[in-house]
DNA sequence: CGGTATCCGGTAAGATACTG
DNA sequence: CAGTATCTTACCGGATACCG
């Protein structure tokens, strides 16, 4: 297996976690399908206004490549394909909920 | 206080600490910072080798700029800075602390 | 509906030089 | 040592059009 980022002297492991989650919308992404459980393209859309179609495709993409999310389509027309965590996506839950939590907290103050 | 995000119809929490610590290497000053206490700007350079003296200085600036560490700077010469948590940076810990121990989880697997 | 292909402009970020 | 200024390039990401 190849490791995607440089090797440093002394590299952290949150280095790693970046490599997975950072991209603009994949955490946001990810905190609907934590929510939601199972959502549909345009379902996701739809709770991301700023995100165009094609930036949603490619983050779907990059998460699906990575193993973090599934993808299934319905041969039917018009077409149909939802999307839900892996097992391997699951075991974000904590991270996201964390950021979810500290949002949360961040906005209290910011108002 | 001015939203610095698009507010979208059911823009959720993620978002406004994506804000804070989405770029590049903010995480892993802060991870830094949190290891390590207080550290000189040069100390975080040898920590992070990929990481340009510009885009160093860019990146502290901005977390500086959202109260997320402090800067001491010792009048002496050669100069002397050390950087820090503050109080809000520290309610960060448990969030990067998250995305170490998930970090660390996902070298395990892909070895 | 759920995408991909192509074009294109703005900006993120590297390289380099300079400074107190 | 700890930065900033300037220039230049790569690529991120928007707009648009097209397709099964």
């Amino acid at each position: 297996m190849e490791r995607k980022i440089h090797d440093c002297m002394d590299g952290c492991p949150v280095e790693s976690t970046l490599q997975i989650i950072s991209g603009k919308w994949k955490c946001v992404i990810l905190y609907r399908l934590i929510k939601h459980k199972v959502c549909r393209f345009s379902e996701l859309q739809r709770y991301m206004p700023g995100c165009s179609r094609r930036m949603l495709a490619l983050q779907l993409n990059e998460l699906e490549a990575d193993n973090i999310i599934s993808k299934k389509v319905y041969p039917v027309i018009p077409p149909k394909t939802e999307y839900s965590l892996t097992e391997l996506g699951e075991t974000l839950i904590p991270l996201i909920t964390e950021m979810n939590k500290w949002g949360e907290m961040y906005n209290q103050i910011h108002r």
